[in-house]
DNA sequence: GGAATACATTGACAAACGTCAAATTTTATT
DNA sequence: AATAAAATTTGACGTTTGTCAATGTATTCC
């Protein structure tokens, strides 16, 4: 597992430090691994699961900003900056996750300034994945950016079918989607309706069958509406 | 200047190594630092002036998602990643920017972990950003959107008059405030049009005159209307 | 200085979206 | 299994927004 997250920069010994200062928690479903305004107490890492990076608002509407998979570390921007946690931080399903200590992640950082570099790495992907959503917010219809949220989401949750259709088993609500695309959740399940009469996706409950990826493809382009 | 900026971090022997590895610039109004797609030639701090940071989507949209002040650095994104630049740099005005050649950061770097935390927390703030932006744009109408953006454009190009009003100089097109907060540039004309009927905020091309501060922050508190 | 070009405003209309409310289904709890 | 709670769907309605088109206003470039 540690092959593939940020800390396959780490050498010999520095992984023995690594394994000394790290504790192991199992979560279930909805419990919070951590949440917005506490202090970071270390960097968390995601074994197995997914888990949902969340923030609230004033008047307390949720918005899920990003889906953590398996390799992807936690929290470190709190650690770093001093500031407190600015998103919460929830397991979807059950999932395994690592804990590294705020300390042993300095050391870790004084010792192998790779480490940093891998940070600033994974954290200006993030920043470009989010100024992606914000050209997208900025373009497109929620119809559009429902059906690139599908796309992004059968990358990792889809399957092929024997017919040549695909299936997907979507992580969140339809609320968690509708704050993804920046709509209600009424609009979500509006749009649904429309993808089936069109026959564009599926769903029942989490379960989607797309027939045709290519269709929702096509739903991406703009207002080329006549 | 350096003093303010992210390379404060920086011994003496390494600010010798930085000097000798600078060039300095001087740009006029919508002149390009650097496109979308280019290779990173090197880190870019801004001296003086204001520098736009776009990105085009696939039908030409462009949409300003930062603008970037003296003190700040541009492009190192593309210089760590080896990736190419996801965004334009585009100066709105008559700016000086200092340009350090990759190679000269890579050096600095290696000689200064320092250097690599600091921007690692300068790109950890651009999320922060970003990501409020994403919860601004799933929550606000376009309406408080702009008054929201109006008082952070206050922040730094506001003045207050002797009558306790406060004006503004806007650094930007209509259509490009429009792109920030995601609507058409019509829209933001008609949004312009009902702040002055309501008496919010009179506009005169490029100046604003704001005569509460107060009544554009009540703005932003969404539909709370009967 | 005047033509050409880009930028901004306004109107009319239709489509998309949010709000409120009710009904239905699903999930969780006892 | 029964009940309670939460999530989802659907309908009706009004508002906001985008689109198209026309007009007016700045800017820029010879």
């Amino acid at each position: 597992m540690r092959k593939r997250s940020d800390w396959s920069v780490l050498g010999q010994d520095e992984v023995t430090l690594l394994a000394s200062g790290q504790s192991s928690y199992s979560y279930s479903a909805g419990e919070s691994l951590y949440s917005m305004g506490e202090a970071g107490d270390g960097v968390y890492c995601v074994c197995s699961g997914t888990v949902a990076i969340r923030r609230l608002d004033a008047e307390g509407n949720s918005v899920l900003l990003q889906l953590a998979y398996p390799g992807d570390s936690l929290g470190y921007e709190a650690v770093l900056t001093g500031e407190p946690h600015r998103c919460n931080a929830e397991a979807l399903g059950p999932a395994n996750v690592c804990h590294i200590r705020s300390q042993t992640v300095r050391a870790l950082l004084d010792k192998n300034p790779n480490l940093g570099l891998q940070f600033l790495r994974r954290t200006a992907a993030s920043l470009d994945d989010a100024q992606d959503k914000l050209v997208h917010h900025a373009t497109l219809s929620n119809r559009a950016k429902l059906a690139h949220l599908l796309l992004i989401l059968m990358d990792r949750y889809g399957r092929l079918t024997a017919d040549g259709a695909s299936t997907l088993h979507l992580p969140v609500s339809r609320r968690d989607l509708a704050s993804m695309i920046g709509a209600r959740h009424e609009t979500v399940s509006r749009i649904i309706g429309r993808f089936e009469t069109d026959g564009i996706a599926y769903f029942s409950g989490r379960s989607v069958r797309i027939p045709q990826v290519n269709a929702l493809v096509e739903e991406i382009r703009p207002q080329l509406v006549g």
